[in-house]
DNA sequence: TTATATATAGTAAACGATTACGTTACGGGA
DNA sequence: TCCCGTAACGTAATCGTTTACTATATATAA
């Protein structure tokens, strides 16, 4: 491969000096309007071609940012991307998407291959809280920022709705349309940022209004439709007085009104049901799901002016609880 | 911000000359056991950091490819994208998402700001073929490949599937059912690659088997829930006379059904639906969508190692045409 | 013993930008 | 006329690596 030319090449064409054709390609002051003109010239002549890996080199700055993310199959982690990207894009920035596995088993290796890649920063998406991993991170010194989770000793600014307030929420919306007997379709109980709190939202909204907690229908599923169809079998065969459920996501809401179908029951007909996120699916569903919905997009702009809050000025930025909301379709019943 | 320790600090540290530091970091050979160790040493006590944007300035080689999509709302993306990253990541090379735009609006700038950042190589998903961004691509002398689409004059190597043939499939598996009034729910026809050829798939498969080509039985929309629709709604007010439709896209089956059950139709007991992608929500829908499957990851990681072949050898490959699939669910009744 | 190969290392020139600092020329004010 | 500020450049060091050449010591072969 032959070498292209470089800004020496241009100097020479133009007949000035390698800072001056620096200056000019960074709008700097310090040259007429006829150098600029000369240099321009020989810029389209020689076919000149830029290269930002040896400004990021001098400089020490790359303009890039990684997003660390579990798995990427599901539109609830692509709507914050999207606006991670948006966001990037408009200040500069490019992003390099790094997908850690399911259970952020490749994060380690990942932190260190940015690192010395000198990314700028680096925004976390639902990373399950590790001392490890979040000690990597500080250490690394690479401003970070948390999506949709937490960091162990709550070091890393985060931006992230309240779980335990949002399923409360949704639990007593149920309630609230005459409820009673509702199903909790729990995360696992490892989880420790989606799965405890949403559970304790649940169950604190039961006893606020005085209904007796009864763990024959709660079902612990993973964050999955095939694991919410499991698990709601298990309820069907346990239980089948319930009129309502409450999904700790909304594959899991559809999954459980799949299972009810198979035996002839129909939502919101014979039990209503509640998703949590407001993926894509939530409005594609037979029927139409309520759920919660965290406002995903936003939530990733708001990440990455966190981040580059951090970038440019070296502080940590605060972490931000955003407002859940209760979108009404057409998959809850009064009763 | 204080400057870490270089390689050269390193060197002083360990007594030794920056080339050996560098022969042990990169495991060239050139060392002997005890030299190994005082530069591990020196390396532990610094806390030395390798610097990959000098290495990449000098090798003029980054090992970053950039993965170009139009919109990355649906399932579709993502899993081209699970794909392409996981072979990137098994042959250390990391990945750079450009969002488009949903027109691949953005496409051009990206470009140039891929040349400028050293881009090893270049795929691009579904973009719709453009004269002038092939040419820039293929002016900018980075490798690309393309996946799901075609480039303007097919220079550019490709992978995807024969979507005449395809939707050839799924029309005559309808047929094969006892179907002869097809609804055919099509991507716009201003769309080459994924819009046309599977419309005259469609025609082509009615005509082999002797059955004449309605008007009345088509409805144009965009590959997204919301048109379809509104175009199903078109086709139900004009026509009531079908059993079955054969859809663009998952989304745009998933709303023919969707309206139908507005009128009390059922799927697939008044008529039956099938889809194409056999993205995530296909079995997840009530009935889970009969469809025809692409094998999007597959799809991915055979795009990287074109890519690669390519950047290794400076040979464009071979385009690949993949095999489809039609995935059998409930949608679909025989009469 | 001498010649030669080999292992182990060092020197210094790239890679392609940015920029601090120095220089020159010109213009205006006193 | 002299002084000085300023615009318009140029020079050269620098960012942190890689690696082509050399150089030296030791081992091996003849």
């Amino acid at each position: 491969m032959t070498n292209g030319p470089t800004i020496k090449d241009v100097a020479k064409e133009a007949n000035v000096s390698v800072a001056t054709v620096s200056r000019v390609l960074n709008g700097l002051p310090g040259f007429s309007a006829d150098t600029e003109k000369r240099v321009q010239n020989a810029i389209a002549k020689l076919g000149y071609q830029y290269n930002v890996v040896a400004r990021n080199l001098k400089m020490k700055k790359t303009n890039i940012i990684a997003v660390l993310l579990p798995r990427v199959e599901t539109t609830f982690y692509v709507n914050i991307l999207n606006g991670i990207e948006d966001a990037a894009q408009n200040s500069g920035y490019d992003v390099m998407l790094c997908h850690v596995g399911d259970s952020g088993s490749r994060t380690r290796e990942y932190i260190k291959m940015l690192m010395e890649r000198q990314v700028d920063g680096i925004i976390g998406c639902s990373l399950p809280p590790n001392e490890e991993i979040d000690t990597l991170m500080s250490n690394s010194k690479i401003p970070s920022v948390l999506v949709s989770t937490l960091s162990y000793d709550y070091t890393i600014p985060y931006i992230k709705i309240d779980d335990f307030k949002a399923e409360y929420a949704a639990t007593e919306y149920l309630i609230k349309k005459g409820h009673r007997n509702i199903v909790f379709m729990s995360g696992p109980l490892t989880d420790v940022v989606a799965g405890v709190p949403r559970f304790n939202g649940y169950k604190r909204a039961l006893k606020d209004n005085s209904i007796p907690f009864n763990e024959d229908l709660v079902a612990y599923t993973e964050f999955s439709f095939e694991t919410g169809i499991k698990a709601f079998q298990q309820i069907v065969k346990r239980n089948r007085k319930f009129t309502a459920v409450v999904a700790c996501c909304d594959d899991v809401a559809i999954a459980s009104i799949s299972v009810g179908l198979k035996d002839g029951l129909i939502t919101p007909r014979d039990y209503s049901v509640i998703g949590f996120d407001n993926t894509r699916i939530a409005e594609m569903a037979i029927p139409p799901l309520t759920t919660i919905s965290q406002p995903l997009y936003e939530m990733g702009t708001s990440a990455f002016k966190m981040l580059l809050e951090e970038i440019e000025t070296g502080k940590k930025p605060k972490s931000i609880i955003v407002p859940y909301e209760i979108v009404e379709r057409s998959s809850v019943a009064e009763i």
